[in-house]
DNA sequence: AATATATGTGAGTCTCTCTTACTTTGTTTC
DNA sequence: GAAACAAAGTAAGAGAGACTCACATATATT
């Protein structure tokens, strides 16, 4: 849904939130990398210096579409553990919720992972992120011994690991074309997380050697 | 190990491999990102369009980088798996060895995956790139029922996930800090790569339901 | 030695990021 | 309701980088 602007005239109304609508379009033609502010406010109808009224530069204008992903993704999140019964059922469509976004949302993905934000720079992006988290992180310590947090934070940490990488390969054509290939790592990411749950002792286990 | 040219006069002698390895050093202090061919020529001692003359442009310097990559990764990869005796100890050592990568070689790593470059475009970079997956397929056949190539593509799949996700996690801080947060995470892909191998019966009845 | 080829240079074009000074619009305050 | 202020936009330009092209110089070939 495109962003419209109250009225036609000096003031755009809206701004900040039609340029990330803009980033994001753009960074899903030419990629993070051949993406810019330039090109972004010319499709937006706004002069090359507008957008610096609203974000400091490049990297800010990129971490707002970033955001924006992170709301994206909690949500497919939620509605990924609302269904399924148990919890290991939850945690493998979370993973296979995750794989699809990054196939579905190319651009919000890119924003994310592909533009090398350090995120320490912008507390927004972490506040979201981390909000991500959480919507998944008692799932997780449903599986993990005696609820503990730790234990749930390790296990969290390897499914994300495994999601992430999934997400990556996918991306990079490792399970072959569209749309099939998205469907597969959906089903190779849930099955993969099923088994890292099923031998998951060894996880929780790991500093002491034996 | 600093690339010497053969003289010091109007030709270089080995203008790429110094380039290559100029560019590592400038990716190291700035990122993919920060990288620019004209610093990198300037820090080897050429013009501005001298790499021109080796290198199509910005992204195929950057590739010619992750192809070195490729080499480092590899020869870390039949190190880890020449000590351990069992299979399932070869690949959590691989795992291990991947995430330390990451963090020893960070630039390498950079050049690798955070620089988003279209590997079809590359195909010196797609071969550097399988020849690593080739140098841990066989230990992978080992776990796999009736040690079945595609089994084991599939179980290295994750396993590359797994070890992709880690480093993705390592180096965005979410270990903590170094050198700690090195040990702690190729400790923590180990015992999650043992887990993977565990419960691996899941991962090869996937697309039949039931 | 003459020529061809590979490699490096300098200057120039284009685009991008970000800044500065200025303009227009909307809001507050008396 | 007008004056003052703040917010949001513009135009112009400095500085840097990617890449090109005509030219220079070294090396290889014959």
């Amino acid at each position: 849904m495109p962003v419209a602007p109250r009225k036609r005239s000096y003031h755009h109304g809206n701004l900040p939130a039609a340029l990330v609508d803009a980033s994001l379009g753009l960074i899903g033609e030419r990629g993070v990398q051949g993406f810019s502010v330039a090109e972004a406010a010319r499709r937006t109808g706004v002069s090359i210096s507008a957008p610096y009224r609203h974000f400091a530069d490049r990297d800010e204008l990129i971490a707002a579409c970033a955001v924006t992903a992170c709301e994206e993704l909690q949500g497919r999140f939620a509605a990924a553990i609302a269904a399924p019964e148990s919890p290991a059922d939850q945690l493998a469509a979370a993973s296979a919720a995750y794989v699809r976004f990054a196939a579905e949302r190319r651009p919000m993905f890119d924003a994310l992972f592909g533009a090398g934000l350090d995120k320490a720079r912008y507390p927004q992006l972490a506040e979201a992120a981390a909000a991500v988290v959480e919507t998944v992180f008692d799932v997780a310590r449903e599986l993990a011994p005696g609820r503990d947090p730790d234990s749930a934070a390790i296990l969290l940490e390897a499914m994300t690991g495994l999601a992430q990488g999934h997400a990556t390969l996918l991306l990079d054509g490792r399970f072959g074309e569209p749309p099939d290939a998205v469907d597969l790592a959906c089903e190779r990411v849930a099955a993969a997380t099923r088994a890292l749950i099923r031998g998951r002792s060894v996880l929780f286990s790991g500093s002491v050697p034996g």
